[in-house]
DNA sequence: TTTTTTATTGATCCGTCAATCAACAAAAAA
DNA sequence: TTTTTTGTTGATTGACGGATCAATAAAAAA
């Protein structure tokens, strides 16, 4: 039961995290919409704040599988590029919950070290990435260019939120690929 | 005195919210700091809600008379551009407690109505700012290059908010000054 | 079958906090 | 001076929420 509970409970975080817009979420909220009572969700989470790391650990290695496996798929550091962009902004990472939970794991890293860490680890390997990416492509200045890069898809998450509606994808990407193409001296 | 203690609890709202790195602060922390009981900060503003309002508002104000000022003070579109994105990162706006604040009235505009106006209120006047700087610039781009400049600008604030140790406005300038220039196809 | 472990919940405790209020002081007006 | 307005607070209220616990059921082990 315990790998079931958790997951119900990870998933109904993030729901009630991205309705909600903010941490202010209680556990019952969460173990209601997760069919159970509050009491067994802190029984399998020792406490909310494990069950909010749960979540962001959740989403993290959703955004890391996809990226590695957008990158798998493709090759030279354009297509690489490119790969990265559009996983970034998937339906799968880039929809309502998921940009209302993000941005909540900001104000958690606040505060919450291990939050914090997590975080950390994700803007390093997608600094990584994109470095490893645009280093063929525009030599030295692609540390400036990856720095700036990842502040950007933050950014635009961050833009995202405050939206209302459905987030647009393509939109988001064609944004962000507005950045790359001039970066890479490209004009259409 | 309702001018100067509502002043002294705007301040010491954005003082605590920035040491937080949360909106939860109690209104007694926020009043005590500010030199007075939490009855009077309830007295002056209505609600908690309100102060947090009230420091959004300055905030913001601060933020668009130091924009204005360094307009003011510049001839030309490139000069322009230069002139709002120096005061964008300008140490009274790019400090540790204003970004940790600006973080969190992110949060507050999930909820609050108010906050969310005048959240947009500021992206479109930063919006409409960069864009008349660009359209003499770069011609038909400018609207997709000033969604993404607005974007990046929020997304160094974001990411300055994790980082530790004082903000660093001129590593945060260059970064975005980066697209810029790529943005005018002026490579150094 | 008996015993132990696992799953589950309602009720409850304890702390926190926004908001209100009654009371008091002090300045301003009458 | 008396009265009113303004400034101020300690104490209190009322609600909420995280965490714990006692109790029950059901499955698994012995």
């Amino acid at each position: 039961m315990e790998p079931i509970r958790k997951a119900a409970l990870v998933k109904a975080t993030i729901v009630e995290l991205g309705r909600a817009g903010s941490l202010d979420v209680t556990v019952s909220q969460i173990a209601k919409r997760a069919g159970m009572s509050s009491a067994l969700a802190h029984h399998y989470f020792g406490s909310k704040e494990d069950i909010f790391l749960a979540a962001m650990r959740h989403i993290l290695s959703l955004y890391g599988a996809e990226v590695r496996g957008a990158l798998a798929a493709v090759d030279g550091p354009e297509a690489r590029l490119q790969a990265i962009l559009r996983a970034s902004f998937s339906p799968g990472n880039f929809r309502r919950e998921a940009v209302g939970a993000w941005l909540n794991f900001y104000v958690l890293a606040q505060t919450v070290p291990e939050a914090r860490r997590l975080l950390s680890v994700y803007q390093r390997r997608l600094r990584s990435n994109l470095l490893s990416c645009l280093r063929p492509l525009v030599g030295v200045r692609a540390d400036r260019a990856a720095d700036a890069l990842g502040a950007l898809i933050d950014g635009v998450y961050l833009r995202e939120a405050l939206k209302e509606g459905p987030p647009d994808s393509a939109s988001a990407v064609a944004t962000v690929m507005e950045f790359v193409a001039s970066e890479l001296g490209k004009r259409k």
